[in-house]
RNA sequence: UUCUUCUUUUGAG
């Protein structure tokens, strides 16, 4: 979890040595570290391995590598991943199709991650929120504002919960058209809906008044999150 | 007593 990798591979080489058995926890641990850090060959090495040791990767194995290929925007080898999973034996959950939903969505690529989601409905994997919100997030950074608010209506339609990172996606996305009074309506319509705007929420909004240069506005949006947390507490 | 996925804000050019 801090990130020191040479720290933790040591120990384990010594616990191996030692004659200890590492389980599948010890495993994604040290491949969920490797993937992050872009470390991906050593990952797939472990991954390889530990069933020398009695421990066969499950999907949350593939899942992890799967991740940090996304992140370092390679988001073809981490499908190709993901059909090597199934290869194994592992098929995707709702994690892999969310993970590898981000990763095209973080490259704009939002036909792929709409096809995704389309052939996630096909395997039985029912989208979540996270994945609503992934999707609105790459149209939002797309700036393509009007499908965020036809994908909203579409994830209420499906029966999907918004949350607050949903609110907070939306209200982005209408900063972002410079409409910030409409994401001021929607503030509203979040806390009758039994949402607590919360400090990215309020970020969002204030960053949005300043680019439009309503520094006024800006400020006093910031006297409010005082206000909230006075009730809060 | 959590091994996996989602949101705002930064600098330089």
């Amino acid at each position: 979890q801090d990130g020191d990798l040479d720290h933790a591979m040591a120990v384990f080489k010594d616990g191996l040595g030692k004659g200890l058995k590492p389980s599948i926890i010890v495993y994604n641990t040290l491949i969920k570290g490797l993937s992050q850090q872009g470390l991906i060959l050593p990952a797939l090495q472990l991954v390889n391995e530990m069933a020398e040791n009695g421990c066969h990767p499950n999907i949350w194995t593939y899942n992890l590598v799967i991740n940090g290929l996304c992140k370092m925007g390679c988001v073809s080898d981490a499908h190709n991943l993901v059909h090597g999973a199934i290869a194994k034996g592992c098929l995707p959950d709702i994690f892999t199709f969310n993970t590898l939903i981000d990763g095209y969505c973080k490259q704009l690529k939002l036909e792929n991650a709409i096809e995704m989601i389309n052939r996630m409905w096909g395997q039985g994997v029912i989208p979540d929120v996270i994945t609503y919100n992934t999707l609105l997030n790459g149209l939002c950074k797309a700036a393509k504002s009007e499908e965020v608010m036809e994908t909203f209506k579409a994830m209420v339609e499906k029966e999907c919960t918004p949350n607050v990172i949903t609110y907070n996606i939306l209200l982005e996305s209408l900063c972002k058209a410079k409409k910030v009074n409409e994401a001021l309506d929607l503030l509203v319509e979040m806390k009758n809906k039994g949402l607590t705007p919360d400090v990215v929420s309020f970020g969002t909004l204030i960053t949005g008044f300043c680019k439009i240069g309503d520094i006024d506005g800006a400020y006093q949006l910031f006297r409010r999150i005082d206000k909230q947390y006075e009730v809060c507490q």
